[in-house]
DNA sequence: TCTGGGGTCCTAGGACCC
DNA sequence: TCTGGGGTCCTAGGACCC
């Protein structure tokens, strides 16, 4: 049978969440920062046109926004991630075989609709969730899901296809390939874009037409695979979407830089207590921790960076552990009278929590009870918002080292923003 | 003055063994 | 002590994605 994939991405998602419940917005420019309003991370058509860069940090930008030319948003990712489900929710209204591939993006499998339909569904899509949940987006349509994320490409940038785009079976594919830059195409990134260029390997069509021995040898298996998908070979699968992660990871830049031990301590600290969370949320444990701390990095000469790994005595969730050794590896790492601008943690060797071999060195009394205090902590959490309970250890100072002064309200979970229980 | 955060996969090369 | 080849395992780093 033949696959049919339909790749349905959320145009600019940040900056249209925000204009969603800002109508004033609609048709202007509008920007979204990343954490400590550091740099653009989303944009509007109209703030693309400005010439304003992916990744641009704020101040240069600053002027033109002062001057009232572009609206800027602090990012609000309580609302984004509520506004990707609604997107999603209203996908399975069309169908079950849903495969959630980002926030903004999610390929369907639609090979059980007659191919002559394929068009008019994708608009029939687009219209509803626009109807919906107010997001647009943009459809690709097509053979394999590099060819759906190509098409949907075509989509977003030529007007006459009303936003969706038919790879199938298409006279005008070839035509269409041609229009795509390399780099855009899925699969290939900054690095071998450069590459191909220099080689005058210039669109999707120069790609797909290129010997497939020369891909492999100058871009290896991932390379190859783009090629073969590209000349409409299906070999990237929807995912069931039941995988676990095989990391987890928390970090932060920080606006201002950082220099004692106690204060990185407490940072490093929380982040561990967010990984530990989200670890034991997949019901999993840690074998491994990674802290790394790292001074400004654009200032090449004094640059310092450095990460200390940790092989846990026995894989564990359990947040004061997983604290007492990433506090161990810090005091690997740091160095006096340094100005650190950014710090993690990362914690990989992840097993399923119930299939770990029993250790006859685990007290199994002592570990259940641990498991009980971990479900107690989550569950008061999730009740009364994040931080509510936490270890000593953690930066008490809350997010005072985050800032955001563009900050749009939570409209979609005012509730989070209701002042917190008090706890002691 | 001010430059995001969270992931995955592949490969080259070193360490070690026979 | 030197020489040579082949195999496996591990890890750091680099590419990619959003």
């Amino acid at each position: 049978m033949n696959n049919v994939f339909a790749l349905i991405d959320c145009n600019n998602f940040y900056a249209s969440c925000e204009r969603i419940f800002n109508p004033k917005l609609e048709n202007k420019p509008v920007v979204v920062l990343s954490n400590n309003d550091g740099c653009v991370i989303a944009r509007s058509e109209e703030a693309k046109k400005l010439g304003i860069k992916m990744g641009q940090p704020y101040f240069e930008i600053k002027k033109m926004a002062q001057a009232g030319l572009v609206h800027v948003a602090s990012s609000n990712f309580g609302l984004y991630g509520d506004l990707s489900q609604r997107v999603m929710t209203t996908l399975q209204y069309f169908t079950d075989e849903i495969e959630v591939y980002s926030i903004d993006e999610a390929f369907l499998d639609l090979s059980q609709i007659k191919k002559s339909d394929l068009t008019a569904y994708g608009q029939e899509i687009r219209k509803t969730i626009k109807q919906w949940t107010g997001i647009p987006v943009s459809i690709g349509i097509g053979p394999t899901k590099t060819l759906a994320k190509a098409a949907s490409k075509v989509g977003k940038k030529q007007k006459q296809f009303n936003g969706v785009v038919n790879f199938y079976n298409s006279s005008e594919t070839d035509q269409l390939l041609n229009s795509i830059e390399v780099d855009d195409i899925w699969g290939v990134g900054r690095q071998y874009g450069r590459m191909l260029k220099g080689f005058g390997v210039k669109t999707a069509g120069d790609f797909k037409n290129l010997k497939p021995a020369w891909v492999q040898k100058k871009m290896t298996k991932a390379g190859l695979l783009t090629w073969r998908e590209l000349n409409g070979e299906s070999l990237i699968e929807q995912s069931s979407g039941l995988e676990k992660p095989k990391s987890i990871s928390s970090s932060r830049s920080f606006r201002q830089p950082v220099k004692s031990q106690k204060e990185l301590e407490a940072l490093i600290a929380s982040y561990t207590a967010r990984t530990a969370e989200k670890l034991r949320g997949d019901e999993m444990l840690a074998g491994e921790i990674t802290v790394y701390i790292m001074t400004n990095r654009f200032d090449r000469e004094n640059f310092y960076a450095n990460s200390a790994k940790i092989k846990l005595p026995s894989p564990t969730s359990y947040s004061p552990d997983l604290i007492f050794w990433s506090q161990k590896a810090l005091s690997k790492i740091y160095l006096e009278g340094l100005s650190y601008k950014k710090a993690g943690v990362y914690l990989s060797g992840l097993s399923n929590k119930n299939c770990i071999q029993s250790n006859i060195f685990i007290d199994e009394k002592r570990d259940n009870k641990k498991e009980r205090l971990m479900r107690c902590l989550d569950h008061l959490n999730c009740r009364f918002g994040n931080n509510t309970i936490r270890s000593a250890a953690e930066n008490f100072w809350g997010v005072s080292f985050l800032e955001q002064h563009f900050k749009s309200p939570n409209y979609t979970t005012w509730w989070s923003d209701l002042p917190k229980v008090k706890t002691g």
